[in-house]
RNA sequence: GGGCCUAUAGCUCAGCUUGGUUAGAGCGCUUCCCUGAUAAGGAAGAGGUCUGUGGUUCAAGUCCACAUAGGCCCA
């Protein structure tokens, strides 16, 4: 079908919510479905009749559920890994919306950071931070501020159009001023408890582009390169190693850093040996870790051994003495220190070490910095004065070649950060930076940790719990343009105040400042005299890390507290009981956001987080520009269906481990679920229409497979619903999937003649059952279950809510639950199939009827005889019967151990025992043990002899008729059809045939199947009497007034011989 | 370099919590069957060193250790 007739067909029932037909009965829905087109009428409907807001107001007064979204960073086009979190950010809203809950769900956009300005630099052609100054912060900012608002557009497409339901015009932006004042207002609070300050942080550092890097530039940049790597004596000058005349050996790669040694690290745990050695005549002492002393080679003596900790404040002589550094150059002890590497002994050079700062600030030791901003030497700096610090190794190893300290010196390759812009090689840089003091509140941390829902469940003590474990303080200040001010003024004797608003900020300036714009650099701009001293303040240069930002937006996406009415916004939604992201959000957005809750309202912001696992390209590669392997969502979805690619990614893999796609992955699952539920639909359309059917309660004189579909159907709905509730969308679509084909492939299948019938119990049933896998399916796919509600349930039933989405979700009925009802069923099935696999072994047609089978299965004895005649008719046997009816000398048994329940009863003997078993009687085993209940055997073990007793339940028994049968077993269960076939039963086989060929040329000439024909026919003489005299059969089944041979034709060329002409009548 | 996660059929994935002797599903492939849901459905077959190596156990895809590869985060 074209997509135009489908529109055709589709919309009309949309816009005035009833069939075209004028009996307001159902219409035959088509057999085939295209998605795209029928997803872009919904969407249609749902803005036109304001669905999404309909959802959330008929709410009103309901348990409110609270959802977070994590504003995407609007720096790029969306991604379909965007795509992920908003299909689960999608369903688990709707979900709780069903089941009665309020979700209120407020869009959001990253907006400030980082990324956002290097996407404007790259725009812009800039390479540095000097450039934007030449540009101007504001027209910069301005730049930034439009990037941003035209991406945003690009992400709003994208998750309209997949579906995800979420309030664009309530969006909270990071960059708008009431946002950046619920900000500021934090921050105020957090320096108010003291722990917002400044301090010296060592940080990855471009010396020529004059600015520090984010992580993410570093990742960026990692080259391959050779570094000196030097092992340098520091002769000891106190304690027992001065005593015992040793030098601390220690190992760098960086020697331009010991220029200003400050310390040596030790492990306090780590056991560390004075080593005699002789090289060329001259014997020395030399400490290394006892793990490492295979660096000073084979020829060796141990002198002492110390513990680490014994070691601490040995004084020793510096490498170099160019630069004054007090109170220093002592060891010092570090658990970081390991001996995997080097010698265990690690030079510190605060300014130049994360490491080393944390370390040495442990012992007040001073933070000495040599080196200028663009990377040299200071001028005053004797011997390297001037020299890039790169440059500067070569000089200073020779220098302690000649002062005989360098003990070793050799090439080291390894990847180095470097800038990705100019290449040049990055330092550690210590620089002035203001910190959030998150370790002061670590237990804290833990504690509300400690009490997050974490799905799965690993990351709570795994990954995040490490993370908060090993926390340091949050490095929160940036030198840059684009991002919340830090709101902190300081003035000529370092006096400063942390300012909570633009009001208050109006009002310490002695100006109206409500319109302000709050970003640099306006708010530079506003200085005025100190509190105490009267000297001026002004605003300190830096912004914050955006990350700050997405992690207040608990509190600052209503404004709060300034705003009207955001106090009260505010605490009916804290904390989240629902956030959702990747798992590369640990170390970011959960961390900020329990982070901030915690250090502002000493609570985490939310209790349950469910951490995706990311999504791969085919091959199981992540996706990257830069491997060309990105999957563009907008086509993704108009190729396929945003129904397809959502149901792909809640079913068809665990929402929390990565996974693979593809385009031909998500094709299978869209063929294989959604489709069949779609024919399904359309197939109950076909005959519910023709039978004019109407809805009723569900019968009291159901069949015994309506009450099996029924009995599926409850468990399905308390499956599903507990399967949501747990976040775990593959185990709801791998029930709805099975459900979907159960209804499809067995119940439609088996009942096929009551539809055929119009039976309006089995239309109903089937309606039921429609209709309640469609309200379970809407939260995953709710375009599909949105068009079969509004093109069948609607019209069905005129009563029904305008949205399947404001629907409530069904609740499973116990009382319909029947688990024999399930058991025998599905044995029954599996008959069937050996049945199909003992016909296709023989080469009998199913076509052909046969007399009888035999079947040897437990639970044979409980199975119903309605259960029985739907076997038979499915394999199209005449009499099923146990294999108990045949005489006992004509029944193999073959007999195999149940090692499960052996193996808990007999543990180590179970071997014996099963062979044992396997050389018994099997026949004679049998037969005892259904007499008896129980079998003794003699085991003979390594002690002696033994008797042991097994039962019944210990044995996988499988019977089989000895001959004249086509038997097919498995597992214990087999199914043996006799072939003996009688005149009567080929002439049955014949007529099946006739049956067969005028159906089919009913169907190729395009008859209606509720028209009525005269058959015109001619055939051989065998056929042609079987035909006449099964005349009255043959013409019920195909619909037929009248039947008339016409001897003159000749035979045609199917396989009967059988000539055929149908006339409607 | 460290931590965590993942590895099962040609492809996409279940199974592992709670070990049981013939490891499943779907798609794809081959050969058949069925025929008023028919561009659907069914059966059989080919296709698996359950990443590898050790260990625990009567028994390991499943538990433990190590290794390899990929992913994520951190250095």
């Amino acid at each position: 079908m074209s997509k135009d007739v489908f529109k055709k067909c589709f919309l009309p029932t949309l816009e005035c919510g009833v069939a075209i037909n004028k009996k307001n009965s159902i219409n035959a829905l088509p057999a085939q479905i295209d998605l795209p087109v029928m997803e872009a009428g919904i969407l249609e409907y749902w803005t036109k009749n304001q669905v999404f807001e309909k959802s959330v107001e008929n709410r009103n007064g309901a348990q409110r559920w609270s959802f977070y979204e994590g504003p995407p960073t609007a720096n790029g086009k969306p991604g379909t890994h965007h795509i992920e979190a908003r299909v689960f950010k999608d369903l688990f809203p709707r979900f709780q919306t069903m089941k009665g809950k309020q979700v209120i769900r407020k869009a959001g956009w990253d907006c400030h950071g980082l990324p956002v300005e290097i996407a404007v630099e790259k725009e812009l052609g800039f390479t540095g931070k000097a450039d934007i100054e030449k540009f101007g912060v504001a027209a910069f900012n301005e730049k930034c501020k439009e990037s941003v608002q035209r991406h945003v557009t690009e992400f709003t497409d994208m998750t309209k159009r997949m579906g995800f339901w979420v309030d664009f015009d309530e969006a909270y932006w990071t960059m708008s001023p009431e946002y950046i004042e619920s900000v500021w207002w934090s921050l105020q609070q957090i320096w108010n408890k003291g722990l917002l300050v400044q301090d010296h942080r060592v940080a990855p550092y471009c010396p020529r582009c004059g600015t520090g890097l984010s992580d993410h530039e570093l990742a960026q940049g990692y080259e391959t390169i050779k570094d000196p790597s030097v092992f340098v004596r520091f002769p000891a000058t106190s304690g027992k190693l001065s005593e015992l005349k040793a030098s601390l050996l220690v190992w760098t790669t960086t020697p331009w850093t010991l220029v200003s040694n400050t310390a040596v690290a030790v492990n306090p745990k780590v056991e560390y040996q004075v080593i005699e050695i002789t090289v060329d005549d001259k014997t020395e002492r030399l400490v290394v870790a006892a793990d490492l002393v295979g660096v000073l080679g084979e020829d060796r003596k141990v002198i002492a051994t110390f513990m680490g900790k014994e070691l601490e404040h040995t004084k020793y002589s510096k490498p170099f003495d160019l630069v004054e550094i007090e109170n220093s150059h002592f060891v010092v002890l570090a658990d970081y220190v390991t001996v995997e590497d080097g010698t265990g002994l690690v030079h510190q050079s605060p300014a130049f070490g994360a490491d080393d700062l944390e370390v040495c600030r442990k012992y007040n030791l001073p933070v000495v910095n040599p080196i200028n901003p663009d990377g040299h030497f200071k001028k005053e700096v004797a011997l390297v004065g001037g020299v890039f610090f790169k440059e500067a190794d070569k000089p200073l190893i020779k220098d302690l070649k000649s002062r005989n300290l360098l003990f070793k010196s050799l090439q080291f390759e390894h990847s180095y950060p470097h800038c990705w812009r100019c290449h040049t090689a990055l330092m550690y840089y210590a620089q002035p930076s203001w910190y959030i003091k998150t370790t002061a509140i670590k237990q804290d941390l833990l504690r509300e940790n400690s009490t997050t829902d974490w799905h799965p469940e690993t990351i709570k003590t795994g990954r995040f719990g490490d993370w908060l474990n090993n926390n340091i303080d949050w490095a929160v200040s940036r030198n840059r343009y684009w991002g919340t001010p830090l709101p902190i003024w300081r003035c000529e004797n370092n006096h400063e105040i942390c300012v909570g608003s633009l009001a208050e900020l109006g009002k310490l300036a002695g100006q109206e400042l409500s319109k302000l714009d709050p970003h640099r650099p306006f708010v530079d701009d506003i200085k005025f005299n100190c509190q105490e001293c009267q000297t001026q303040m002004q605003r300190i240069p830096e912004v914050i890390d955006c990350w700050y930002d997405s992690g207040a937006m608990p509190f600052a996406q209503w404004g709060y507290p300034h705003r009207a009415g955001s106090v009260e916004q505010f605490k009916a939604a804290y904390p989240a009981d629902f956030i959702c992201e990747a798992i590369d959000q640990t170390r970011g957005w959960f961390y900020t956001l329990m982070t901030i809750g915690t250090l502002v309202f000493d609570k985490s912001s939310y209790k349950t987080v469910l951490c995706l696992g990311h999504i791969l390209d085919k091959d199981g590669r992540k996706m990257s520009k830069h491997l060309g392997n990105v999957l563009e969502p907008m086509p993704l979805m108009n190729q396929h269906g945003a129904d397809a690619v959502r149901w792909y990614m809640l079913a068809a893999g665990s929402p929390w481990s990565a996974r693979r796609v593809g385009h031909d992955a998500i094709t299978d699952v869209v063929r294989k679920t959604l489709l069949t539920y779609w024919n399904t639909i359309s197939f109950f359309t076909l005959y519910a229409n023709a039978a004019d059917f109407e809805v009723t309660e569900i019968s009291s004189d159901l069949t015994l497979m309506d009450r099996w579909i029924l009995s599926e159907l409850n468990k399905l709905i308390a499956g599903v619903d507990l399967a949501l509730e747990n976040f775990d969308s593959q185990l709801a679509g791998s029930l709805l999937a099975t459900f979907i084909d159960d209804l499809s492939n067995w119940y439609v299948r088996r009942s096929r003649r009551r539809f055929w019938d119009g039976d309006p119990v089995a239309l109903n049933t089937l309606y039921f059952c429609l209709k309640n896998l469609t309200l379970l399916l809407a939260p995953m796919v709710p375009f599909i279950s949105e068009h079969v509600w509004q093109s069948l349930i609607r019209v069905a039933q005129s009563n029904q809510p305008e949205s399947v989405h404001l629907a409530d979700f069904p609740i499973s009925d116990a009382k319909r639950i029947d688990e024999n009802l399930s058991a025998s069923v599905s044995l029954s099935r599996r008959l069937v199939e050996l049945g199909r696999s003992a016909r296709a072994e023989s080469g009998v047609k199913i076509r052909q009827p046969l007399s009888r089978a035999l079947v040897s299965a437990s639970g044979w004895e409980k199975i119903s005889e309605e259960i029985k005649t739907h076997i038979a008719d499915e394999l199209n046997i005449q009499k099923l019967d146990g294999i108990h009816v045949a005489e006992a000398d004509l029944v193999d048994v073959s007999v195999k151990a149940n090692f499960r329940t052996l193996g808990t009863k007999f543990g180590a003997e179970v071997q014996d025992i099963a062979k044992a078993i396997t050389e018994a009687d099997h026949t004679l085993m049998v037969k005892h043990l259904r007499e008896n209940k129980s079998f003794e055997i003699n085991l003979k073990t390594a002690s002696g002899k033994k008797v042991v007793s097994i039962d019944i339940d210990d044995l996988v028994v499988t019977e089989t008729p000895r001959t004249g049968w086509s038997v097919a077993s498995h597992a214990g269960e087999s199914l043996a059809l006799d072939l003996a076939l009688t005149p009567e039963l080929i002439q049955m086989g014949v007529v099946r045939e006739v049956i067969r060929a005028v159906q089919e040329e009913r169907k190729r000439i395009g008859l209606d199947i509720s028209d009525r024909i005269t058959v015109n026919w001619n055939a051989p003489e065998q056929i042609a009497l079987a035909i006449i005299e099964s005349e009255a059969e043959i013409s019920s089944e195909v619909l037929a007034t009248k039947m008339m041979r016409q001897s003159k034709q000749s035979n045609s060329d199917n396989e009967l011989g059988l000539w055929l002409e149908l006339i409607k009548s």
